[in-house]
DNA sequence: ATATTGACGGGCA
DNA sequence: GTGCCCGCCAATA
């Protein structure tokens, strides 16, 4: 099966554990293309897998989507919290306590 | 092929 | 630390 762009992103999303997130930005680097954040951003918005953890991928303020296809950004936080994801404020994430590293 | 759009990132105030 | 502007990429309202 070819692998599209997207589909790449879905691969890549898939292998985040719970508890853990990461950033469009580590995404698009993956792909070798760390300036396609935003193309990442919209693939996934697109593309509503449910086998695709996409709540775990915030921005680099660790901010969560502000449009979140199911539910709002309300709706991924609440995921995050339950997999014991903590938050600073109300819409972002601690990313330097969940933030992947080797990714 | 061109223009518009959007779950973004870097750099600077 | 946050907010604004500009640049980048892919999909197409």
């Amino acid at each position: 099966m070819e692998q599209g762009f997207s589909e790449r992103i879905y691969q890549i999303v898939k292998q985040i554990p719970a508890g853990k997130v990461t950033t469009y930005g580590q995404i698009a680097a993956k792909l070798g293309k760390p300036k396609a954040a935003r193309a990442v951003g919209n693939a996934l918005h697109v593309n509503p897998y449910k086998s695709v953890p996409c709540h775990r991928v915030v921005n680099r303020k660790g901010r969560v989507a502000t449009n979140f296809s199911d539910g709002g950004w309300q709706e991924q936080k609440r995921k995050l919290l339950k997999e014991g994801v903590r938050f600073r404020n109300r819409m972002c994430v601690d990313l330097e306590k969940h933030r992947i590293l080797n990714f």
